[in-house]
DNA sequence: TTGTTATTTGTAATAATTACAAATTTGAAA
DNA sequence: TTTCAAATTTGTAATTATTACAAATAACAA
């Protein structure tokens, strides 16, 4: 049994050929996938491969604590295998997700009643790669 | 002059019947509305009003600073005319989203080549609404 | 008043996602 | 092994939010 069927089993899911193929694309693919992209990527694997199922499969995942759904462009969900906790960095050039450390977070005290299950830090910038290119560009 | 249109011109916007009237609805509106909720509010003070014009006008505003746009369910994008840094409470029963404050957050270092523009502070939980109610349904 | 530009509007297109029912697969019990 | 029920997958159609685009309208300066 490979790491992401063992994972899947451990998450409660009961693994079948397409879920843990879909979780197997996550886990090595720490870029947050798309939908669309999954599907390209695994639509040759399974040529019955349907987007229905991988709609599907994430919501389970999603709901089962195995995968983060991302949405930071509004448009799409991206997917995150990662569910340690950490932040993200979103490029507002190309849209790129990246991974960072989780800082610090001094929480200010809050009203009674509310109930926080988690706090996500989100930065938004520009990448590296989009960096370089742009400073290219100006000399 | 109201308070909505000079505003708009202190952001560079030509303020317009409709830009005025789309503004001040949102400095009125501190519930972070959506294009849906702006339309039915105004469409009776505008009976031509047209979504694409809110849609052409809210993306003005961001572009010009005047809005932040918020997409945090990944479906509809809700929009704060609040543009202080302040941090967001979404209820994950509801999606009724709040402003909190901003909280102390100690960056990691980060890798060179990232430029950071801002981050963003996002506590997910239950609301106060939502929990009494649950807390009443319980009982 | 006229002509130009900015703004608004309505319709049609697009993109992502969901609903749903039929088809297929799986797994347990006989 | 066969059978049957439940789970899963699939394809199509519908839905929702948003954008594209061109025509209509409004604003504004000459």
């Amino acid at each position: 049994m490979n790491k992401a069927t063992q994972d899947l089993v451990n998450y409660g899911i009961r693994p079948s050929v397409q879920r843990s193929l879909i979780y197997g694309y996550l886990l090595e693919h720490r870029t947050h996938p798309t939908v669309d992209e999954i599907y390209e990527a695994l639509c040759t694997e399974i040529p019955t491969l349907s987007k229905t199922t991988i709609y599907n499969t994430l919501a389970l995942f999603a709901e089962k604590g195995a995968v983060l759904v991302l949405t930071f462009d509004g448009k799409t969900q991206h997917f995150d295998a990662y569910t340690n906790r950490h932040a993200h960095f979103v490029c507002q050039c190309c849209g790129k997700i990246t991974d960072l450390p989780y800082p610090n977070v001094e929480l200010e005290e809050m009203d009674e009643g509310f109930v926080l299950h988690q706090t996500e830090v989100t930065h938004k910038g520009i990448c590296p790669e989009c960096n370089s290119l742009n400073n290219q560009h100006i000399l």
